[in-house]
RNA sequence: GCCCGGGUGGUGAAAUUGGUAGACACGCAGGACUUAAAAUCCUGUAACCCUAAAAGGUUGUGCGGGUUCAAGUCCCGCCCCGGGUACCA
């Protein structure tokens, strides 16, 4: 007697996780004759709250890929491991003092057993832990690559300093100007050097020339300094002005920082997206991010009050425009600023420069629309007609984009146009009609006016006439801009891989291979010293190690852990190289990559990144590392409040609240039933409510509600354990995935989480007789049953490969319902079934396996192939519609030719009553579809 | 503002190429079993009209229009929700 009851199931999962376990039957080879299959997770930052429901989500999707590729013979690699530097850890060491290795370990551990328990097929012989030595020395062994490179434009890839060395010595830079269009020679104001002079240049000259080329470079930046935290942010950890983490103000701060020169690599992160199978929602976010917009660089002339002249570089995508012109506006931080302000505007820019400088990021775009500007009393001229048009400095013009100065067209650009309006300068309309005098048009289907040798072009085309106009005068070029910045790579952090460099005389050298890994040293006080340094500057011996030699105080972000991971899962134990060749080009590219969307700027273009350039230096076969990327939705959480009276520990009822003045307060949606608060439970849940007043409506506290982001901090959690704990690990898993569509936010409940527990006992039961006995019969299947089977196998297969769980659950139910009511407990038809079944339910499935006599693992099995055979139908019942709506059914064979279905379908009954006896106009016939009778 | 994605019963959702809208499940209602409850099983369940009932009819996939024999699906305009981004020249 064995009924799929509370225990049973807990036996069950019991039994098989540690069979699996000791068994090692997840343990996968590099070495076999098998086709590979690649599925990943993105591995989680081990939080010290652990697993709430909605973690497994895409763990669970990724499960079910991994086992069905498996059964379909593929050597399946899918390996799990943990994001485990980074900063809560750190935070917590400063709360609480303890080591963030410690509360790390802590928290993996937590994480295990949870993962454990919800019966993941993870080769958990691979497992990476990104703050582990043996896994770091490998991350700092690549960011002495990535040192040691630059991006050879003319070639479009990554290659050695050295080559570079060997360039300069032989024909200077002239091939291969400074990839920042603003570096010059040190000491000079030189762009261009020859070989001559290269050889003539001091060891430390030319390490700062080489360190304008490599990959990753130290330079004195503005960096998104976050006083509160103590450290630089990255601009995808800025939100809004303020800092991701904690929300804290965020301002502009001048720091020798290294820096990833991913701007080098902009086209072909573009490129790449092509190739890969992304979500549109996804490649746009990431085209957004690189920001490709192309146009031309023009030079005007400025000329000052003493008529001393200045070039002044602009971008502009609307060359066509250029007749347009009105004024010109510099960044404030522009370099010309200085040089060209007339003394009667001094005071003026003086006081507008101070006004900027005061201002913080959050103020800046709070008011975004506020129009503010000084003029310099400097004059541009128009390279085309010689007009004299102001130059202007404002805020709205960045210093980071572009060359940090605009040609303003006012008619054209909404900007300008509110500019000229706010300061009084006059606006020159180009486009006739098209510009009303009220409002800016962007067009470029407008037709030219007042713009000599353009006029009566259409303006997209005029952008090519003007470019190669400019091309001839020698004073304007095409050109691309990104928007996309060099990825800023230090922060003022332990809890991270130290730069595994030493600088001599202020110039960082790269530590050779066999001194990595440059490990933490042991620290206790882990409070960044708030200089800007960070808290490995309170090691001063470690610092300052030796004479003249030093080590950078900071470290690198998470993201250099997590951009190379599923590299080092091809070959996690290697302490020669960071992964075997012959392994890499085994498992090669992630066939599906599985994870959140809010990793899609940073972590995945870092990714993109580090493989291009591993690629180029010749380590990898491939360079794009996702093949395949799914972003599961976000599991929300159902959030409960309580209002209290401000000033008060009275607690007023939702609907009530409105007469009083309240704080919202979140409170544990364990201890609230449905809307109802159990205010025993709240009474006890913390101290501080223990004599709490209650404003009731009836008899009841009413809570209001709203769906969040999952948070500890909104008591919105559920954990899955609670869940195994009651309806076991297989419906936990079926229902996440029964929810709906794996790539839609949903909020949690467990509404029908009755449904898929009852699914499983009902197919449970199709295995055992009334008694609750296992019995399966030998008997041959009935065709009926056959035609079930193989319908459902053939829906799985299909839902599988495209990643819709859902409809494969609803599918199982299906099967499981019809042959429920054929009573068929053939082991023709359910041996086939549970293997099927054991993607999504394997400890049912593995039971009932050993159940059927078999005495190894179901994984070890073939997913059965499903024949077209037992799917043929010979007739169908037609849909009979009469002017599209449908009215009766009628069934003919398939075969039957469409003009013997017209001749009986008009001559029926109730196709006679609607067409009154007279002849419809048309008949559609759509074999094994439809028929339509058009009147 | 701009760029993506989405809007279908009381609820989560399904509809693979334009071809029977609402599969599957929850919830609800009724019934069987039970002293009773739970569990389980059975039946019904888009709305409206008509009907004693059956049958039948009308409307219906955010709103308005269009293409088509046929539209949740394609086209045009609008509204709302979610995400990304934001003086990017």
């Amino acid at each position: 007697m064995a009924d799929y009851s509370k225990e049973e199931i807990k036996n069950i999962e019991k039994k098989w996780q540690d069979k699996w376990a000791r068994d090692g039957v997840y343990k996968v080879s590099n070495d076999t004759a098998k086709e590979k299959y690649y599925v990943l997770d993105m591995f989680p930052y081990p939080s010290g709250a652990g697993l709430h429901v909605g973690h497994p989500l895409g763990y669970i999707a990724s499960d079910i890929v991994s086992r069905f590729k498996r059964l379909k013979g593929y050597n399946v690699l899918h390996p799990m491991g943990f994001d485990a530097f980074g900063l809560p850890a750190e935070q917590y060491a400063i709360d609480h003092g303890i080591h963030p290795a410690t509360s790390t370990a802590q928290n993996i551990q937590t994480f295990k057993d949870q993962l454990s328990k919800i019966g993941f097929c993870y080769d958990w012989s691979r497992e990476v832990q990104t703050c582990d030595p043996k896994y770091y020395k490998w991350t700092q062994w690549i960011f002495l690559q990535i040192f040691d490179s630059w991006y050879n434009q003319k070639k479009e890839k990554a290659e050695r300093i050295a080559d570079l060395i060997h360039l300069f010595a032989k024909e200077g830079n002239a091939n291969h100007p400074f990839p920042n269009a603003k570096s010059l020679v040190p000491g000079s104001n030189k762009e261009v050097f020859t070989g001559g002079e290269w050889q003539s240049f001091d060891a430390k000259t030319q390490q700062e020339i080489l360190m304008q080329y490599r990959l990753a470079y130290l330079a004195y930046t503005d960096v998104n300094w976050c006083e509160a935290l103590g450290t630089v942010l990255a601009n995808d950890e800025v939100i809004n002005g303020v800092s991701y983490r904690g929300g804290f103000p965020v301002t502009k701060k001048q720091m020798r920082q290294w820096s990833l020169r991913i701007t080098e690599y902009a086209e072909r992160l573009l490129k790449g997206l092509e190739e890969v199978d992304f979500s549109d929602s996804m490649k746009e976010i990431q085209r957004n991010w690189i920001g490709k917009s192309v146009g031309a660089r023009i030079t005007f002339q400025v000329k000052d009050e003493k008529e001393r002249l200045y070039n002044l570089v602009v971008f502009t995508t609307r060359p066509d425009t250029i007749f347009g012109v009105d004024f010109m506006v510099l960044a404030p931080e522009h370099e010309l600023v200085k040089e060209i302000t007339s003394i009667a505007q001094r005071a003026e820019i003086e006081k507008y420069l101070a006004y900027v400088e005061s201002r913080s990021e959050i103020d800046r775009m709070a008011e975004v629309k506020k129009i503010t500007g000084a003029f310099t009393g400097a004059f541009a001229v128009n390279p085309f007609n010689g007009r004299e048009v102001p130059v202007w400095i404002s805020e709205y013009v960045l210093v980071g984009y572009g060359t940090g100065a605009i040609m303003a067209v006012p008619c054209g650009d909404e900007r300008d146009h509110k500019f000229a309006n706010h300061f009084g300068l006059p606006i020159t309309n180009i486009i006739g009609e098209y510009y009303n005098g009220q409002e800016a048009n962007p067009t470029k289907e407008a037709i030219l006016e007042n713009s000599d040798f353009l006029d009566g072009l259409v303006m997209h085309q005029a952008i090519d006439v003007v470019i190669d106009r400019l091309e001839e005068k020698g004073i304007g070029k095409r050109q691309v801009n990104y928007k996309m910045r060099d990825a800023g790579w230090s922060r003022q952090r332990y809890w991270g891989e130290p730069f595994p460099v030493v600088f001599t005389d202020d110039m960082p050298f790269a530590m050779e291979d066999h001194e990595l890994p440059l490990e933490l040293p042991e620290l206790t006080n882990f409070k960044s010293s708030g200089t800007g340094e960070g808290p490995l500057a309170n090691l001063p011996d470690w610092v300052h190690f030796a004479n003249n030699k030093r080590r950078d105080t900071n470290t690198m972000p998470t993201h250099a852990g997590a951009a190379w991971y599923f590299l080092r899962y091809t070959d996690p134990h290697n302490d020669q190289v960071f992964a075997d060749r012959k392994a890499l080009d085994y498992w090669g590219q992630v066939d599906v990559y599985i994870g959140g969307s809010e990793h899609a700027v940073a972590h995945l273009l870092y990714s993109r990144l580090w493989v291009k350039i591993l690629h180029d230096l010749g380590y990898l076969n491939f360079d794009e590392p996702f093949k395949k990327l799914i972003n599961q939705g976000k599991i929300t959480g159902d959030s409960r409040f309580v209002y209290r009276i401000r000033g008060t520990n009275t607690f007023v009822s939702a609907g009530l609240k409105d007469n009083y003045d309240t704080d919202p307060l979140h409170v544990d949606v364990s201890i609230v039933a449905g809307l109802d608060l159990n205010i025993q439970a709240f009474r006890k849940w913390k101290p501080d409510f223990a004599n709490a007043e209650f404003i009731l409506e009836g008899e009841k506290y009413i809570c209001g509600a709203a769906i969040e982001k999952m948070s500890k901090s909104y008591f919105n959690v559920v954990n899955p354990d609670e869940i195994i704990e009651n309806y076991g690990a297989d419906t936990l898993r079926m229902y996440e995935m029964f929810l709906g569509p794996l790539e839609l936010s949903k909020p949690w409940n467990t509404h029908g989480i009755d449904g898929v527990f009852k699914f499983l006992r009902r197919f449970w039961n199709l295995f055992h007789n009334a008694q609750g006995n296992f019995e399966v019969s030998d008997g041959k299947p009935t065709p009926e049953a056959l035609k079930v089977l193989h319908k459902t196998l053939k829906k799985i297969e299909y839902d599988i490969d495209h990643f819709s769980f859902n409809t494969s659950v609803s599918e199982f139910m299906i099967c499981s319902n019809e042959l429920n009511s054929m009573k068929c407990n053939k082991r023709a038809i359910l041996e086939p079934l549970v293997i099927a079944l054991s993607p999504f339910a394997p400890h049912i499935a593995e039971e009932l396996w050993e159940k059927l006599g078999h005495s190894d693992t179901i994984l070890n099995e073939a997913f059965p192939q499903y024949n077209e055979e037992y799917l043929r139908e010979d007739s169908f019942e037609y849909p009979i519609s009469i002017n599209g709506k449908v009215r009766a059914k009628m069934n003919f064979a398939l075969d039957m030719p469409k003009e013997d279905i017209e001749k009986l379908v008009l001559a029926s009954e109730i196709v006679i009553k609607w067409t009154e006896g007279k002849a419809p106009k048309k008949v559609i016939v759509v074999p094994g579809r439809i028929v339509n009778v058009v009147m």
